[in-house]
DNA sequence: GTGGTCTAGACCACG
DNA sequence: GTGGTCTAGACCACC
C-alpha cells in the first residue's frame, strides 16, 4: 500500500488517515462498491491505534464517503469519487487564498506575492 | 488601540496576542525603546485572562522583541522593528509555500494554481 | 419469489430473512405443512450468506414457527399463520406507541401527533 | 443535573448524552453563549467514561450545536435552539410516519391505525 | 482547570 | 473475519 502517517507533524494521525483513502479515492484507486482495507489491517500496516483508524473511517461515514456493510466492511459510496476530487480542489484554493490575504496583510505587494509564487512553482518544477 | 482577539479560530490567543504587538512594531506603530503596555491593561483592553497576555510577552521575550526595563515595564528592542518586518515576510512566504506545495500534491496544475493566485489577486484589489 | 433484503437499511439481515418468512405466511402464501425453501435456494436468491439464512431459520423454530422435517426440509407449523399474523400486529402496535410515546416526550402536544398522524396516512392513501 | 442514562437499552450512550443535550437546549436551559457541563463533570455525574461524554459532545460540534472554546469550554451556539428545536419536531415526526408505514404494510387498515393511536394517546393522558 | 488526541484492550452483533 | 461501542489511562496545548 501507499499510505504514510508522520505523526510529528502536528496534523492528527486519523485526519492524515482520512485525507488519504480520501485522496485514493479522487486518484480512483478504490471505486464505489470497493471495500477499503479493514480498520485492523490499516493499524496494522500504518503501526497506529485501531482505534485511531476507526475514528478516520467514522468521519469519512460522516461525510459519506464510505458506507458501512454490516459484518463485511466499509464501502465506497457511489457519490465518493465526486466529493473526493471536488473536496481536494475546494480544500487547495482555500488554502491559497488564505495564504495570499495573509500575505497581503503582511504588507508584501501583489508583484512581491506573484513572484514569491512562481519561485516556488519553478523550485518544485525542478524536483 | 487597534488589536483583536478572535477566541473562536483556532490560533492560539496568546500567539493572536503577540503577533499584534510585532505587526504594529513592524508599522512603526511602536518605536525601540517606546514601552508596550502592562500585562493588566492590555488584558483589560482585550478582555482576555492576564495569564494570557503574560505568556504572549514571554514569547516575545525570547524572541528578543522586547526587553524588560526593571521596574518601569517592557521595552521594544533596537532590533525588534527589523526582525519584526522581516518575521512577518518570512511567514506569509513560508505559508504561500506551503499552499502550493499541497496544491500540487492535490493534483492542481501549475496553471491551475497560478490562476488561482491572480484571480484572488484580482479579487482583493476590487475591495 | 417476491423477497427483498435491503443491506444498508440497519436493520439484521436474518431479521429482514425471517421477517420476510413470517409475512408470506400471514400472508397465505405459504400453508402449514409446506415446505420453505432450503437454506442454500434462499441464500442464492436473495444473494446472502446462507450463514445469514441458516440463522433466520434457526430463529423462526425457535418461534415455532417452522419445524424440521428429517430428511426433508423445514416445514410451516399448524400454528404459525396464526402467530405471524397477531405477531405483526403487534409489532406494529408496539412500534406506533413508541413513536408516540417519544413524540409527546419531544413536547409535542397530542393535537399535534395527530395531526401527524392523520396526515401521513392521507398522504399514503393517495399513493 | 436532570441527565439519565440507561445503558441497557440498545441505543448507545454517547448518542443519548447528545441527546439530552439537545433537549435541555431545546427547552431552553441551555442558552446561546453559556457553557454546557464540562466532559469530565458530566462523566461523574452519569457514572460513564469520559471518552463516551467526549464522544457525544464531538457529535454536537459536527452539528454545530456546540462550539469549542479554547481551554475554558464547550459553548452553545447561536443557532443550536432553532435546530435543536425544529430536530426534535423532525425526529419525532420521522418516527411517526415509519410506524405507520410498517402498520400499514402489516395489513392494518386505516381505521385500526387511528385507533391505535387514540388508545395510546388516552393511556398517556391518564399516567 | 479545559478540550483534543492517541493507545490499549475489552465486549458485542453480524456474516 | 467485520465494524461499533465503551472503558481506562496517558499526554498535549491552552487559559
Amino acid at each position: 500500500m501507499f499510505f504514510e502517517i508522520d505523526v510529528s507533524n502536528g496534523v492528527p494521525v486519523y485526519e492524515q488517515g482520512a485525507r488519504q483513502i480520501k485522496f485514493a479515492i479522487a486518484d480512483g484507486a478504490f471505486e464505489p462498491g470497493q471495500l477499503i482495507p479493514s480498520v485492523r489491517e490499516l493499524a496494522r500496516e500504518l503501526a497506529i491505534n485501531p482505534n485511531t483508524v476507526a475514528r478516520s473511517y467514522r468521519d469519512l461515514q460522516d461525510q459519506q464517503v464510505i458506507e458501512s456493510v454490516r459484518g463485511t466492511g466499509l464501502a465506497v459510496t457511489k457519490s465518493a469519487p465526486t466529493t473526493c476530487r471536488s473536496d481536494r480542489i475546494r480544500v487547495a484554493r482555500e488554502h491559497i487564498k488564505n495564504a495570499i490575504g495573509q500575505a497581503l496583510r503582511s504588507r508584501l505587494s501583489q508583484d512581491e506575492v506573484l513572484e514569491i509564487v512562481q519561485e516556488e512553482l519553478k523550485r518544485v518544477q525542478q524536483n
